[in-house]
DNA sequence: CAGTATCCTCGCAGATACTG
DNA sequence: CAGTATCTGCGAGGATACTG
């Protein structure tokens, strides 16, 4: 992570990778849909350092994407649930997940992690929508065409 | 990242982020979406080392998600071009570049990387998709409810 | 233009120990 | 259970120089 090294880069998927592009801020984020929300088991299930998970949940919570809360049953301990924002960054998993299935299969199948509320039944994953808001199939975009594409790069994110 | 540390973790997500859970692969992906390919472009644009740029071509090209091939204009310059499974990891971008959109606007606002081929129209964004294929908003889904979550995760992507 | 080769450093992550 | 504190290494990444 280049996070130290500051970038003047004034782009949307660099302000996202600014919080999450971290392995472990996806993992945590992954557990969290499952609903996994307490210190203890994501330092157990991810077996990460104390120090490391108490950094990330920290720097994750300032992001607003995790809120810290008492959890009413015991009173004494803690609870990270997802905020809203935090809740947003589904879409950024399950499409990760999609690629991994497709591109990386694993032996055991894995399971989406979200529900319909209305219907209960898990979704089906993330698809591109067109303009009209038609859902594409992968081969139905494509990179903008033609030269000038360095060009067009820069003038819409930056030179360095 | 911890890809140095061995994780035996079975999960989808994290085979994606093995590959593309990095800093510099994603921004080189975002570039190429916008049609940037040569070393040298990439180099300038993102103001990154050429050590590592090197390195991140190459791992991304034998992770097969760029192919490097021999610029027909020029015959001893190069490109990297996405592979069909860079091509796959579009939605992955884009739904990045969403959540960078709702949750940290920057001043000018940033246009999507692809287009429909049919329309020519550049898409729209990215939705969850319910089980019968229909596009959801975010306040439709929400994490699987209930106690037993931690069980569920060790078991679905297995005990560190 | 497209890299490779070296050197160097600084910060991230793990390990360990301790606290309320 | 939920952390903080400290120490230590090692490796990712920048800078620079050189090559076909």
């Amino acid at each position: 992570m280049s996070r130290a090294t500051p970038h003047h880069d004034d782009c949307s998927v660099t302000k996202a990778l600014d919080i999450i592009g971290d392995w472990w801020a996806l993992l945590i984020l992954r557990n969290a849909f499952h609903g996994m929300r307490t210190f203890d088991a994501l330092q157990k299930q991810l077996g990460i350092s104390t120090s490391v998970l108490s950094s990330r949940l920290k720097t994750m919570t300032e992001a607003g994407v995790l809120q810290k809360v008492v959890s009413k049953a015991d009173g004494r301990s803690f609870e990270y649930r997802l905020t809203a924002s935090g809740h947003d960054l589904y879409p950024v998993l399950v499409a990760l997940m999609q690629w991994g299935e497709k591109w990386r299969p694993s032996a055991k199948g894995q399971r989406l992690m979200l529900i319909e509320k209305a219907s209960g039944l898990p979704v089906q994953g993330v698809a591109v929508l067109a303009a009209d808001g038609r859902p594409l199939k992968p081969w139905d975009v494509a990179p903008v065409p033609g030269p000038g594409a360095d060009e067009r790069v820069r003038e819409l994110i930056g030179p360095h």
